[in-house]
DNA sequence: GTCAATAAACTATTGTCATTAGTTTATAAA
DNA sequence: TTTATAAACTAATGACAATAGTTTATTGAC
């Protein structure tokens, strides 16, 4: 029973995340959401709460589209070949939409089981990756850390534009998949 | 030729890092701010061109204090000792200033020189530590790159609450600072 | 086809910001 | 004591989110 078939949330979340590919976060206020839909901003809380509600489900909507990622990175492969596609489809999410990952993965205190379950999914990918590395239990969980650190910290660095040096970043990240992966094959004893 | 000692822009810096200290980032504001200095918001202007300017301000600040506990923590150390040392320093940084060390990671399109060099000046403390490695040049770039990365990318995950699993954070970080440290030892060849 | 129900748009308004312009006041030096 | 000026002030503007209340258009029942 759709009475008025103009805007939906749907369009809305589309041209929300046009409007942050063009300008950023900051880009995104209800005055510039409204214009590009082509109504008066009040009518967009017949779709939305509020812009914090807008900007949880982008944030949802990121993880979900990071998972998908992942997933389709690994489909057929395993261990050295699982695990580098699936840094470099990290890497290529961050790259191709930076601000919708910046707001992916910034803090909220909004904590909510859906925002959780989608956190999960994505780790979900990462075990099943690992698995093939012979690690289970705690300790594939306390090397996922460590490998999801290493890829958030490496791609959140770059989108930041916070690797000044004059040296070939895909050079780095090569390093840093070799790395990740001589930390799988041989953890490294407590000491 | 001081004319009235009341505000200054350091007694401004400070009272910004009480409030984002207090009630985050966003919590900063020229009203908050102006109430807790006992003044009117228009008479921040005397001190600070900008709210933006403010956290640039903030920003440059947060890089010096981060680039100073560094150093102290290196201090009389190499090697292991040092590496392990700066880790934990920088971690323990994040975690007692979340707000400021997410603002000093910030990106920005302010890419000033002062910002660069009080960056650099951090990258000059991981190269010594690095040195004691045996790696210089490029490869000390590129490793450099990949413990920056796992460091920001752990903590960063870590004050925003991205680690759910109910798994001692410590255990993981030490993993972490192992991992980097046989990456150093032993740089992984190509392929 | 008419009409009631309602989703989705609207107008008008409020309150919170950052910011600017112009004015007053207090202090330091002459 | 006077003067220059830094640093406060008042008043006002414009962008924004948000709310209240109103109108309009479409759907479905009759």
């Amino acid at each position: 029973m759709p009475k008025r078939p103009g805007v939906n949330q749907d369009r809305l979340v589309e041209a929300s995340l046009e409007l942050i590919q063009e300008q950023g976060e900051q880009g995104l206020t209800f005055v510039a959401l409204a214009k590009k839909l082509g109504i008066k901003p009040p009518s967009l809380y017949n779709h939305v709460r509020s812009i914090d509600d807008l900007k949880y489900i982008l944030r949802l909507r990121g993880l979900r589209l990071l998972e998908s990622d992942l997933k389709n990175a690994v489909i057929g492969r395993s261990e050295s070949a699982a695990l580098h596609s699936l840094c470099h489809a990290y890497r290529h999410f961050a790259q191709t939409q930076p601000a919708l990952y910046r707001m992916t993965l910034a803090s909220t205190e909004h904590d909510d089981a859906d925002l959780q379950a989608a956190g999960r999914a994505s780790l979900e990918v990462l075990l099943a990756v690992l698995s093939g590395y012979g690690l289970e239990g705690e300790r594939a969980l306390h090397a996922i850390r460590c490998l999801r650190s290493a890829l958030h910290g490496f791609v959140s660095l770059e989108i930041a534009g916070g690797f000044a040096m004059p040296l070939d970043l895909d050079d780095s990240f090569e390093l840093l998949i070799r790395q990740q992966e001589q930390g799988l094959r041989e953890l490294p004893p407590r000491g």
